[in-house]
DNA sequence: CAGCATCCAGCTTGATACTG
DNA sequence: CAGTATCAAGCTGGATGCTG
């Protein structure tokens, strides 16, 4: 087995996402939400601006954006730096510390894609097994 | 509406979850979603009873674990172990594939954990600045 | 371009009750 | 214990229209 830390869940934290009123899991559930990783992800390759994301995330809404945005803003994941001129051009960039949980993030995207086959093929024999029933 | 298929700096993977119709989108939901991410990471300590992993996975209800659950067995992420004695008893636990889900999860989880006071302080300094407008 | 406000369909979720 | 079934409520998120 290779060196993984091989430590109990619970250390001696002052959060833990266990804990339904720990803070650390609203925040979670910004990064790990449905727009928020991809969002994230999308930011780690560089600086892009509202529309360019937009594209990048494929199927968010404008609204769904600008709330994720917004939230990954606020915890300070996400730096946002508005140009006042005409027409206005906003840059959205990871901050360090958006840096570092995108790329444990990524780390866990790359993982899940890289192993797509093995997921799909559990998928269908758990399927056909059920189905047989 | 059709998604980008081209990817970005990233590998040439065949799966991409920035496509809204790859399905590891989907499991990367599940792996992510609001109970997921806190089962994969209960059950890396060990295997673990239902209502164990209930009562371990703070305000979860029976029926969005049982749910959770049903899903992950699915991706091929969760083993489930019934045995038919009187009470039941079932046991579920990580599947290889499953731990090193779990592993990329908890990097993250912990991470994230261990910088909550400087999420916490971007939350305070954000709210500050936009009362004060 | 970069967003915010509003409306509302429908999916998700939590209680509750019930089964093996 | 280990779930399933059902139902109401509420939140999510998309469409639309408007502003600077």
């Amino acid at each position: 087995m290779d060196g993984i830390q091989e430590r109990t869940a619970e250390q001696d934290l002052p959060y833990n996402v266990f804990a339904k009123a720990c803070p650390s899991r609203g925040t979670l559930e910004h990064v790990t939400g449905r727009w928020g990783g991809l969002t994230l992800g999308a930011l780690h390759e560089g600086p892009l601006r509202f529309n360019e994301l937009r594209r990048r995330v494929d199927g968010v809404s404008e609204k769904m954006l600008s709330q994720t945005l917004h939230a990954l803003e606020r915890d300070g994941l996400v730096h946002r730096e508005a140009q006042p001129t005409n027409p206005p051009r906003v840059d959205y960039e990871l901050t360090p510390l958006g840096r570092e949980v995108a790329e444990r993030l990524l780390s866990l995207i790359h993982f899940v894609e890289g192993r797509m086959d093995d997921v799909l093929a559990a998928r269908e024999h758990y399927d056909t097994a059920r189905g047989a029933l």
